[in-house]
DNA sequence: TAAATTCTTGCAACAGAGTTGCAAAATTAA
DNA sequence: TTAATTTTGCAACTCTGTTGCAAGAATTTA
């Protein structure tokens, strides 16, 4: 993503286009994998106050140009919500991998989701989907 | 579940039946929702220490009496491992709900899950499907 | 343009989850 | 009964994330 389409896409979202903002955005554009807080602060050069970065992926979150992903240690990760948007669809997906060798997350698209029934009588109204394994770079290796 | 077969459940997995053990597992085995080490504490009274509690939820995730949720917000669950044992399986899955209104989660079997096919060529070695929504108690309420 | 308002950032301090090292207490084995 | 091993509790710590407040920057209003 060049900078003059972050800073549309900030400005689309009502979202002032600040130099953390825009380089935060940067950064996800680039990466293919989620990112935790910490990774931003060590990816920015340690520039900016960690809460301010905080706050930044809350606002991100907020407008859902990114979205938090728990891994399974309990980490939040982030990622570019790249799938179509999902505003008035009943069910909330996500379709989650995380590689045990390299640690990376990745976020997939949903639409081959298949459904799922449960055992149980309930209004579902988010699923996430979330695998362990070996990525394909990591399989090659 | 009655004690004495707590107690036998403990030596056949070569654990010794202390006091914290005996109640920690009786808590779980009288539960039908997966339990933080928070709700333990307040369960058992404040009578053990918190690390305790937190070694013996260990011990017991390492010989898989229990296994690990970790919830939408990222703090760890535990719950008995009621499924058939899954050793030799290629996959081990999970099923687990969390209710938005009463916050518990509730672990279910795996055995209808779907087959899931990854966008990517991958080695998948467990599968966790995480639903959020409203429960059976809370949608008559 | 200047003043007032709002938004953004950094700092300090805090809260909660989870871990580690060590010593005392309890069990088990010799 | 003594020695060795396990279990527990305590203190201290790390790491993730949050809150309150004040200073700085940008925007709006007059």
């Amino acid at each position: 993503m060049i900078e003059t389409e972050i800073v549309k896409n900030l400005k689309k979202s009502q979202i002032r286009p600040t130099n953390i903002r825009k380089e935060i955005l940067g950064i996800f554009s680039e990466t293919e994998f989620a990112l935790s807080h910490n990774d931003l602060e060590a990816l920015t050069g340690h520039k900016y106050d960690r809460v301010t970065i905080y706050r930044t992926l809350d606002l991100l979150c907020s407008k859902s140009i990114i979205h938090r992903v728990i891994d399974d240690t309990g980490i939040a990760k982030y990622s570019l919500t790249r799938n179509e948007p999902q505003e008035n669809v009943e069910v909330n997906k996500h379709l989650h991998f995380k590689c045990q060798k390299c640690g990376h997350t990745y976020c997939f698209s949903t639409i081959d989701l298949p459904e799922i029934n449960f055992p149980a009588q309930l209004k579902v109204t988010s699923l996430d989907v979330s695998a362990e394994g070996v990525c394909h770079n990591c399989l090659e290796n």
